[in-house]
This record gives C-alpha cells, structure tokens and sequence, in this order.
DNA sequence: CTGAAAGCGCTTACAG
DNA sequence: CTGAAAGCGCTTACAG
C-alpha cells in the first residue's frame, strides 16, 4: 500500500507538504498532488494518522441489543448522521449485561473519539472508564444513577407510562396488571412508577400479583403472562413495558387463546414495524427512534467543537405519543379465561 | 493516559518487557509489572498497536440496512463470534446503493483486518478496493459476478422460491403473481428466476403485469400490491421476495380489505419475528439469520490463520424451509376484490 | 530473559 | 509556502 512518502517522492514534494494538501491547505502543486494521490490510490492509514493526532474519528456505540428494532433504528440514525461528517461506528452489543458492556467500553475507548451509550444497567462502572479516557459521552435512552454529569436523549418514560394507565382507566379497567423491566434501569423504574403512581392517583392500587417485574425480553413477556392468566382473578388489561415483551404477552394471549381485546387489553410501551399489522392491531405507547439516534450522535459530535466542548450537559428529554388501535377496550362485564374452563372458548 | 513507558518505569523494567508480558511471554518479574498495569490502569493504544503490527483486531460489516430484521441478526451472530474472539465491529450502512458501499469501504478497508459485506448490488467496484488493500472478504447473503474468489455464506434463494412456487401450485393457484427484489442482485434474480421457472415447469407462464420488480423495500412492497390489485384480473396469489417486500404488501391488502388468504394468498421470503402473531399469520420461506453471521465471521477469522490462509474460496449454501401458517389456502372459486365494487365487503 | 534501538505512517511546530 | 525533524505508543529483530 502506498504510503504519504510514495506519494510525496512521485509529486517531488516532501511528505509534510502532501500532508498539508490532502487538510485542505494551500500548497504550491496541487495538481501534482493529487495526479500521484489517484495514480497510487493513496488513502492515508487511520492509525497512523491517530495516534500522531490523537483523533479516530471513530465513535463507540454500545446497546443492549442490535435485534431489538427500537435499538437498530437508534444505531441506523447514529450511523446517517456519522456517515456525513465521515466519522466511523465502532458497534457492541451489551447484552443486556452490566459487565459485558464495562469489558467492551474498556476496550473501546481508547480507540474513540465519543461513545454513544444505553446502559445495561445504572449500576455499572462505565462513566469511570470513559471519564479516565477523557473521551465525551452521550446516554441514550437509558440513564445511570451519576448521569446528571453527560448528555442525553432520553423519552420521557414515566409520562408514557401514565397515559398507558390513564388509556385504560379510562376505558374502565379497574383489574390492571403491568410487566414492567428490569428495575436497575431507568426506563424500567420510571415506567413502573408511572404507571403505578397513576392508577394510585385513581384510587387503585395494582395488586401484587399484578405487578410483575421481567427483564425487557421477549421470553419473560411470555413467561409472566402466563402466569397473569393462571391467577384465581386474571387483569382484564396488561401493560408491558417494552416491544419485546409486548410480542412475548401477545403470543402468550394467542397461545392460551384469550381474545384481545374482548377478554384482555393490551397496551405496550414502543411501537413496532408491524403494529398496525398484528392480530389485533397494537395500542401503544410510540416514541421517537430513528430521532433518537441522530440527536445523541449531534449532541457527541458538538462536544468535539472547541465552542461547547465545555457547556454544562445537555439533556434532551422527548415526549410519548399514545397509538391507539385496536387492542384495547373497555373490559367486558364478566371475563371468562378460557384457561378457566367455564365452557366457552373463542377461536381467534 | 498512561503508556507502556509508564508501566515499565514503575515496574522498574522496559517497555520491551512490558510489551512481552502483554503477550504472554514468559518475563523475569510478572507481578511486578501486573501491579504497575493495574495501579496505572494501563490499556494498551491500539493505534499504536496496529500501527506497528499492521493487524487492527476489527472486522468491517457492510449491510444494505441495519433495521431491517435479517440484517440485525446477521450482525448480532457476528458480533457475538468476534467478541469472543476480541474482535471488533466497524458498522456501516450502504443503504442499498453501490455508490455508498464503494465509499465506506474505500474508507474502511485501511482500517480492519477484514470485511463481510452483503453487496447492494452485483456491479460494484468493492471487490477491487478489497483485494487493493489486499484484506480478506466474505460475501453474506449477496453474491457478486465474480464472487467465487472470496469466502461466501449464502442460502439456496432458488430452491426457496421454488418451494414457494410449488406451494402455491399445490394449493391450485394459476393467476400468480411475484413482487421480486433488485434484478442486479443475487437473491433479486435468483428468487424471481426459482419462482418463475417453476410456475414455467408447471405449465403456467407468469403474466408479465404479474411480474413486478420491487427494491427490497416495505414501499415498493406497498405499492406494487396496490398496482396488483388495480388489475382487471389480479392474482390469487402473492410471492414477496423478502421480509419488507412482503410487510409492504400485508399493509396494501389490509388497506384495501382483501381478505388473506380467502381472497389472495400471500407467501414471503424470509420470516419475521412477529410472523405467527400477523393477521393472519404468515406463510414464508424461512432461513438461518443469526447463523449465516456467525458462519460469515468464522469463515473470515479463518483466514488470519496462516495455515487456511491461501485456502480456495469456501462457499456455504444453507437451505431454506417452508414455513406453513395462514396467509396461503387454496384460491376461491369466484374472487371478488373489495376494489372493484361488488357490492360485497367483508371487514377484517 | 532482557534492553536499546529502529521503525510502523503520519502530523506539526520550527526555521527558512 | 516548504522541508527536515521530532514524536505519537507501540513491537520486534538484534545483541547480550
């Protein structure tokens, strides 16, 4: 591969002076430059131009999970925006593990310019690592308990959280149960409470076997439904806290064929690509995604400007939108659970 | 930051012996050294590293689309090989256009000690920068002219529209229609091609406005369906050559009331997440995802062992699978379309 | 086993 | 505007 030296040697110019050329600056044969640049299909070596600058333009995307479609579509907005400003993504998945994503940012961080981070957890040891490499970080839909100190693009979860209750409260459910997610994360916490806090407000406080707790996986959406459905008294309405386990609970319903919303509403936390497609058509809680992403990559790349390098953290906290379709109603007067055997069963 | 001349100095040794240890070589004074790197919480610049030794420890993945389902679970089963293996992952997005693709490779390819790239297109110049900058490749899913010099995990998308084909057939459909992909692509031609020479096979020639060609994306799924179903004669019968394609025509036939599969009968390539739980759920050609990702990383990770280094090209072809649910039953004797004004309607 | 030294490919004050 | 030179932080023959 040629080197800034080949090029230098065929354009009869020093290195430095084809170094200053390809920044943009002013030098004395430019055409000759560039004619040895294209004939040798110079492309100068990123790590030799970091470690003497001390830049990568690359940027360290962490996220718990690259399947997850709210996830991809973050990343997908992350990479539209890096791509234009010619900066890299170096990508990880955390796995939803706290100690997964302290070994991947250890490893990465020496080679970024900034990390756009969802946290595993709020417990985890990441902001030290990334602060001892003094390299900017933006927290994306998730918050650590210090997070006060970065950026960040958040959603305003406890608020969505309350219009789910106050969607159905409305309707008339009184019986409502909640798979919330992990408690160690802010979106799970601030799910949890505001939709708990909400039905309080109403007068109903959600019965312990109707607040459940899961992990903001498809399997544990399934797993807790199934045990919503074997109670003595099932929830006429559930709501999940996030798009995986929003499918878990609905495939849990289908299993056990329990009509949606006739016998159960549902409402989940995210959209999804099929929403409006599914059996029944999702009401949800959206939330913007692909804006999510761009806005935490614009919020990065604005620290490496000198100019706000320094400005106090800016967090951007967007709102929830409720979609209603057609998964939720009001409850019926007397719910049969099939799984009950009260001898009416309904096919889907 | 901490350096290797930092450690060696407060381990009282030098940095050719610091650098030893890291390796693993056997040195004088281990925990000498081991305390000095965790005091210091030294971590080594890859820059550097990669500068000296020419080897980056990252791998380049290229997708035409990250949102899109199969291409997340591609790079989750590559990322999940590479980890383990302390590789990592320089994401880029072609976003279906060659052009794109060229550039991000040009600008990556000095930077990864290899590359698994899923082609937009089978005419694009990848394939030189690639061999230029003289860095392993391994085609996914995507196939090039003269791809048969690289590594490449593919599936058998001929036999999988084939079984496609033949479904329909046996259920006793005859006015087919197929929405296929990207004609200058590998799974673009080899879909529509398995399918259509199988209708041919059975003695039914595809009526040429039956023969659309899409791009691979929910829209023109969309609009092709409705194009479909302003014929005077529309089909019995949908083939979707992929899992967005296919989205797109669930979306027109719902918006337009058709019901599935009394009216049409809609079969897709490549299965979705949310597939059973669709209205109605689908009936698609199914393929390995996360899998094809870890085959490709292990098939490029190979190739940095000497010993298969100057192997001949291995290609791995997997097999697709029918996946029978209840969006294709055999064709109505009389078929009404809600859009041509019956008199008849029926509501989903 | 160890250390001094060269060098990977750039960039950037410095002197001209 | 230009070039010689130093140096970014490592690794690795080389000599001991």
């Amino acid at each position: 591969m040629a080197t800034i030296h080949d090029v230098a040697a065929r354009a009869g110019v020093s290195p430095a002076t084809v170094s200053r050329f390809l920044r943009g600056q002013r030098v004395r044969s430019p055409e000759a430059i560039q004619a040895a640049v294209d004939e040798l299909g110079y492309w100068p070596s990123a790590a030799a131009q970091s470690l003497k600058s001390g830049r990568t333009r690359t940027i360290g995307a962490v996220v718990p999970d690259i399947t997850n479609p709210y996830f991809a579509a973050v990343v997908k907005g992350m990479e539209s925006v890096a791509r234009r400003q010619r900066y890299r993504i170096l990508l990880a998945n955390s796995e939803e593990s706290s100690e997964q994503e302290d070994e991947v940012i250890a490893d990465m961080v020496r080679q970024v310019d900034g990390v756009i981070l969802a946290p595993a957890t709020e417990q985890d040891q990441t902001p030290m690592h990334v602060r001892d490499a003094d390299v900017p970080m933006v927290f994306l839909d998730r918050d650590l308990a210090d997070g006060e100190q970065f950026d960040a693009v958040l959603v305003d979860n406890y608020d969505g959280a309350r219009q789910a209750a106050a969607h159905l409260l409305g309707l008339g459910h009184r019986r409502i149960a909640a798979i919330s997610g992990n408690q160690d994360t802010t979106p799970g916490r601030c799910r949890r409470d505001g939709f708990v806090e909400t039905l309080a407000a109403a007068g109903i406080d959600i019965r312990p076997d109707h607040d459940l707790i899961g992990d903001f996986r498809e399997a544990s959406g399934y797993q807790l439904t199934m045990v919503l459905l074997s109670l003595p008294e099932p929830p006429t309405a559930i709501f999940t806290a996030n798009n995986l386990m929003t499918l878990g609970a609905l495939k849990a319903l289908h299993d056990m064929r329990v009509d949606i919303p006739a016998q159960i509403s549902l409402i989940g936390f995210d959209d999804l690509d099929t929403g409006p497609l599914l059996r029944p058509p999702l009401t949800v809680i959206d939330r913007p995604m692909v804006e999510q992403g761009v806005l935490a990559m614009r919020l990065l790349l604005r620290r490496f400007d000198e100019q706000y390098a320094d400005d106090i953290p800016r967090r951007i906290v967007l709102d929830t939108k409720l979609v209603e379709r057609a998964s939720t109603a009001p409850p019926q007067e007397e719910t049969e659970l099939p799984g009950r055997r009260t001898g009416r069963t309904r096919s889907l």
